[in-house]
DNA sequence: TATAAAGTCGACTGAATTGATCGGGAATTG
DNA sequence: CAATTCCCGATCAATTCAGTCGACTTTATA
């Protein structure tokens, strides 16, 4: 499991899309206006999330793309590992670099280690994003508005 | 927080420094044959640990390293950003290239996913790993005594 | 049907990072 | 003194990052 600003970007983008699907197939050209990211970049990043099936694309005008299923069901680790492909398999993996008892102190420690660190990333998923963020642009309005909306966000801001 | 091969060989190291230092200093020639990490790879990652004061050194024959502290006190994320330097400063990062509302959503989605990671293995440290190991080879001798050598390798393979 | 909007694909690039090597030091022990 | 060990800097090939470019396919719609 590598953690590089690639999954950010990743992350970012499915984001955006997640937030904005409602009304139809979402332009990656759009995705890199509102997040500053390339567009050619972005397209290499969706050509790996279609390939992994996290998200549809549309042709055509009026197309997109949209989240392949609900938000609910997309982790975050899926989204990091679809980009990040080479998962972790660069270190003695199984070859014969490592001897003795030693091979299995550095294989075992670290994939215990990065198994958990999967387990977290895997344990929030877009739809956890979606609320964090909708809550926050709440929090914005309210307090714009000053206290008509008391709710939802004052709890999640805390945590950050 | 990035995480890459470079804070699991500082890792590595640092358990095995840590298995090993009731018999005096351990030389990083020690470490860099039993753990098979490039000995002047390894010179760089311990200096970085030195001037974090996660280690101390002993110059001269007989030298080597130590553990500055207790390995209770010493957690996974303290050496990993130890040797992986720049934090995390490669995003936004209070720059100005990310504008309006945008801004706030890549900034604070990936600063609190990052430092909830930073919190996981930030409570996870050296001793953990340490009795983690002894266990893991425990076993391993158990095994190794009941048949006629059935493998080293056989148990823990399992886990992997 | 022509055009424009969108995704798709492959090649390529500059910069940074990774992991390693080398050479020459400085401190310490015996 | 000589050997051992840490210390430091320069350099290097390979890989990855992030971005660019050009050509292509699909499809809605004027």
């Amino acid at each position: 499991m590598r953690l590089t600003t690639k999954g950010r970007f990743a992350v970012t983008a499915m984001l955006d899309l997640a937030l904005r699907q409602d009304n139809g197939p979402v332009t990656l050209a759009g995705v890199a206006e509102r997040q500053r990211i390339s567009l050619s970049y972005l397209e290499q990043l969706f050509g790996k999330l279609r390939r992994q099936e996290l998200v549809a694309s549309v042709r055509g005008p009026g197309g997109g793309y949209c989240l392949a299923r609900d938000a609910r069901s997309i982790s975050v680790a899926q989204i990091i590992t679809a980009v990040d492909e080479p998962l972790d398999a660069t270190q003695c993996g199984g070859k014969e670099n490592c001897l003795d008892e030693h091979r299995c102190m550095t294989h075992d420690l670290w994939s215990s280690l990065s198994r958990r660190m999967y387990d977290y990333l895997d344990s929030v998923n877009l739809h956890d994003l979606m609320v964090q963020q909708r809550d926050k642009t709440t929090h914005r309005v309210v307090v714009h508005d000053h206290a008509v909306r008391p709710g939802v966000s004052e709890m999640v801001r805390v945590q950050l």
